[in-house]
DNA sequence: CTCGACTATGTAAAGGTATACAAGGCCCGG
DNA sequence: CCGGGCCTTGTATACCTTTACATAGTCGAG
């Protein structure tokens, strides 16, 4: 004797056993509505006698309203977007919304899921470490549907981004390696097809460009994981004019690279070679690597988020917010050097 | 000149300019249906020419599916969850299904976060170091709403769960520790509102009772996170009996207790101290940890959780799959002692 | 006492799709 | 040439709720 979904019971089935209309079961549901205390309570008695759960099918199918956003997150390998959807997660809930996750192992998935996002009527997208095409872009704008990037920007498509100053978190990390007397140069680098990735790496190399006395000797791809950081550092270091200093596209290149210069080459860190990273995952606060780095400020970048999709609908310009990057100086990167002042 | 979200096209308006019924629109949408190939291609044209997207919430309204999963995740601060998530939606993704997310900050909205899955009318219930009331768990077996618990069982609660060996990993870790000569032993504990955490140590200290001349000299709660058990090491190591081996209830807190012995207390490990954790996160590989741990089978408990959820609806007695253990052997732990074979 | 302004309640339509059922077309065997 | 079976298409109902509108009731002011 299986009971089946249909024996679930329904505003009708509520309305009746109360003795009331069906939109006064709806009303005792909805806070704020025009119900007397003691029919609501009337209703509430015959729900709770028939373990009656609104639809909120049904009704987002009426109010146009789901309370759900999407969040598209690949790679989830890199414990920064971790930490990108539990605060993304935390702030929606706060305001009674629900995240509904995509997260897509291949480009070529991306339209796709961005389809079924369409699919499930959620009120916004956010879209973290990903893009999007020009296509689904033009159709959420269509639907109005507003779409967020976290963490990058595409110039020309219609959607809303919110991202930390890489120029400026570049820049000033390059001006603390050069100041801690660095002079030859490593970059364990990105994917290129992330423009983030690219951003970052042009701003470092660009203030390194433009000391008289310092070069970039060697960039190497870590392929944004700790293995692929470790074996970057081992080729980056083993040359004769060995750098002095290594940047990191990410914090979790730079563990790689920490520990296959440590426990690989026996080499001092920050005395033989300075590390920087980028993102400030919470592994760099640890005792083993205290690593100094950029980092991505999280939790003002998903309030901007947060203000963005609660905007009124409007096909206004898209908005692109930049977030000042902070420097969190830890002890693998040397202190000023005294010739360097 | 906002365009409103009622401009967006149905399935009605598909079927008028292509100048066929709404079923047809309906079966062009649905794989497998009994339709014609050029009439499924006029559909898809005319749908394509109105940007049409078919809304999911009408259809699971019917078909009482929403190929939607929810995942009850409280306290990601540990990354073993994340990587649970990322397994879960993965796996999801791949039979067409997304997880919608929830992550109570704190066991008083357990219940609320419960009632919210089910005005979503998810097709399933995952949750995730996390526990469920007597009162939420009869409401979702009178529904039909298959509860998985993913990493402990909680007796007496009518629904499925999927964990590892607790005891058996406990023992065997036990059992390293002693091999490799472990007298004195502390303890990182959890909290002791989680069992998963209680049956590990009981485990443990049970295996450790066991051996002639071992003995827990002290046991000091670690709160589950890094900074928690940098604190606990430290208390722990501070007496004169200081112990020559540390277990520690997960990873997390195991990172933090090594931290503490090495660079706080200048101990080297294992040869001062031999240390093991739960869980194997990914920092456990680090070359700068290199922890001897007992695996949480994340892969294997989340296939075992498909196949509970795709289970017919039944009211069958709720299932228990228990996962072997692995141990898997770091650095972080001394070979076995001569004197102790 | 009456009218107006509110509040509380009910009625009925709408929101977008799936599907049972009926109907039409076709082919093939007899 | 006819009937049965199969495939394709359309019609109409069902899924469950919200809400505009109508109605009935309450209360105070004039």
């Amino acid at each position: 004797m299986t009971k089946r979904r249909s024996d679930r019971a329904n505003s009708l089935d509520v309305a009746r056993l109360a003795g009331v209309s069906i939109a006064a079961v709806s009303r005792a549901f909805t806070p704020g509505s025009s119900i007397s205390d003691e029919l609501a309570e009337k209703v509430r008695r015959a729900a709770r006698q028939l373990n009656y759960v609104p639809n909120s099918l049904a009704s987002s199918l009426i109010t146009r309203q789901t309370n759900i956003v999407a969040l598209m997150l690949p790679r989830m390998s890199n414990p920064i977007y971790a930490a990108m959807l539990a605060e993304v997660s935390r702030r929606l809930e706060e305001l009674n919304k629900q995240v509904l996750l995509f997260t897509p192992s291949d480009e070529s998935d991306f339209d796709r899921s961005l389809g079924r996002m369409l699919e499930y009527q959620v009120d916004a997208i956010v879209i973290a470490a990903a893009t999007i095409s020009n296509r689904m872009a033009a159709l959420c704008l269509d639907r109005n549907v507003p779409v967020v990037m976290l963490g990058r920007h595409v110039p020309g498509l219609p959607v809303h981004s919110v991202r930390p100053n890489a120029r400026d978190g570049g820049t000033r990390a390059a001006e603390l390696l050069l100041r801690g007397g660095g002079r030859r140069f490593g970059i364990v680098a990105g994917p290129s097809s992330l423009t983030t990735m690219v951003e970052r790496q042009r701003a470092v190399v660009d203030r390194l460009q433009a000391a008289p006395d310092a070069s970039v000797v060697a960039i190497v791809d870590g392929g944004l994981t700790y293995e692929g950081g470790y074996e970057a550092a081992l080729a980056i270091m083993d040359r004769a004019d060995r750098p002095d200093s290594v940047v990191c596209m990410t914090d979790i290149m730079a563990l790689g690279a920490m520990d296959a210069i440590r426990h690989r080459l026996s080499l001092r860190i920050p005395d033989d070679v300075a590390i920087i990273g980028f993102d400030d995952i919470a592994e760099a606060a640890h005792a083993s690597y205290s690593l100094t780095t950029v980092k991505t400020p999280l939790v003002e970048m998903v309030g901007h988020m947060i203000d963005l999709i609660a905007m009124p609908e409007t096909d206004a310009a898209p908005r692109i917010v930049e977030i000042d990057a902070e420097l969190v100086v830890r002890r693998s990167t040397r202190a000023a050097h005294p010739a360097a002042q």
